[in-house]
DNA sequence: TGAATATATGAACAATTGCTCATATAAGCG
DNA sequence: CGCTTATATGAGCAATTGTTCATATATTCA
């Protein structure tokens, strides 16, 4: 029987190269801040422009705008214009699963 | 119907306090460094001790064992002597998963 | 068009991080 | 017991990071 999961894809490559791993890191380092992760949380919720998650999560708006640049330079987040408004949204649902899997370490 | 998924647990908790968020970006920061991620992945193959991670990952012995720490004072792995060697292993399987979790949207 | 509002961005700075090098601790073995 | 092997750890350092402050850009509306 062939093994497909995804943890035997990086047992393949474990051996071969080192780019997966750097890119593995780098996708968790994303979620490895508060101020982002509180964000990524807030946008489980609902789509959200950038003054609705500053007051929301009581972080400065310019502290939103450089985290939520990070964020969607690595396409965790979208965005559309609505008027004045940027309206900021996940990409896909993996930000949701990794936040749950995440979630269910810390709530054992 | 209630939901009691993880992600709903976090969505009551958003507005209460941060502590939990704090907790949740300490644990991904865990996983947010190459050298760490390699680690954790290569002893989800199989228990080993410090020179046979060194090794393998073509890592410092002092590098391996700093960041063996940090991963022992959080939990995520446990240790046994052997002789001379220290046997490190996965505390649980929520390694696994998570390290699962992010090779799907690495992979995708 | 000009004022107001929303967002983005650059520079600067403090804090954190992960490594290396040297050395300490600890167990096995002759 | 001394020597060797395995692991841990502290100091120091360079690199990265996240914030703040000031300011730039962009859109709406009177």
């Amino acid at each position: 029987m062939e093994n497909t999961s995804a943890i035997s894809k990086i047992q393949d490559a474990i051996t071969r190269n080192s780019e997966l791993f750097e890119s593995l890191a780098q996708l968790y380092k994303l979620f490895g801040d508060a101020s982002r992760v509180k964000i990524l949380v807030a946008l489980t919720q609902s789509e959200m422009c950038v003054s609705e998650i500053s007051e929301f999560l009581s972080i400065t708006q310019s502290a939103v705008s450089h985290q939520l640049r990070i964020l969607k330079s690595s396409n965790l987040v979208k965005t559309r214009r609505d008027g004045k408004n940027i309206i900021y949204s996940l990409t896909d649902n993996h930000v949701r699963t990794i936040i749950d899997c995440g979630m269910e370490h810390i709530t054992e």
